[in-house]
DNA sequence: ACGATGACCATAT
DNA sequence: TATATGGCCATCG
């Protein structure tokens, strides 16, 4: 274990690679996931070097808040919007309920939101 | 080696 | 509910 660990960085992707449409997760549940508790900054590092080019579904990824924090890097309604069309809905401040829309991986059952139609 | 930075998070006011 | 503050951990100049 020399390396500086990839591995990380890999698990981050494989994870995100794993979200289903209409559902989302947050940098510290990546975090977690990926084997790092309270690196959820570093979880941001990952997918922003992987924008712009890349076949993952990095919009699925929001923070504890339940936001995008992809505000200030400019494609922050971008990301909102294709939350949107995979059937998300925000509230007028930009916020959607993590209760209802957080993914969790079958591996470690933990939330189990509300199924991806809850009404309509 | 050190300080600054960041797609963050939790708590307090 | 919104802003402020401290903590977190890896990368970079």
């Amino acid at each position: 274990m020399t390396d500086p660990e990839p591995a990380f960085r890999d698990r981050v992707l494989a994870l995100v690679a794993r979200i289903p449409a209409g559902r989302v997760v947050t940098y510290g549940q990546l975090a977690t996931l990926a084997g790092q508790p309270g690196a959820a900054r570093q979880a941001g590092f990952v997918l922003n070097s992987l924008v712009g080019g890349s076949e993952l579904p990095w919009q699925r990824v929001i923070n504890a808040q339940g936001r995008v924090s992809t505000h200030k890097l400019g494609f922050g309604d971008l990301q909102e919007g294709l939350l949107r069309t995979e059937g998300i809905e925000f509230d007028a401040s930009g916020r959607c309920d993590l209760a209802r829309w957080q993914w969790w991986p079958e591996d470690s059952a933990q939330g189990q939101a509300a199924p991806p139609t809850p009404l309509l």
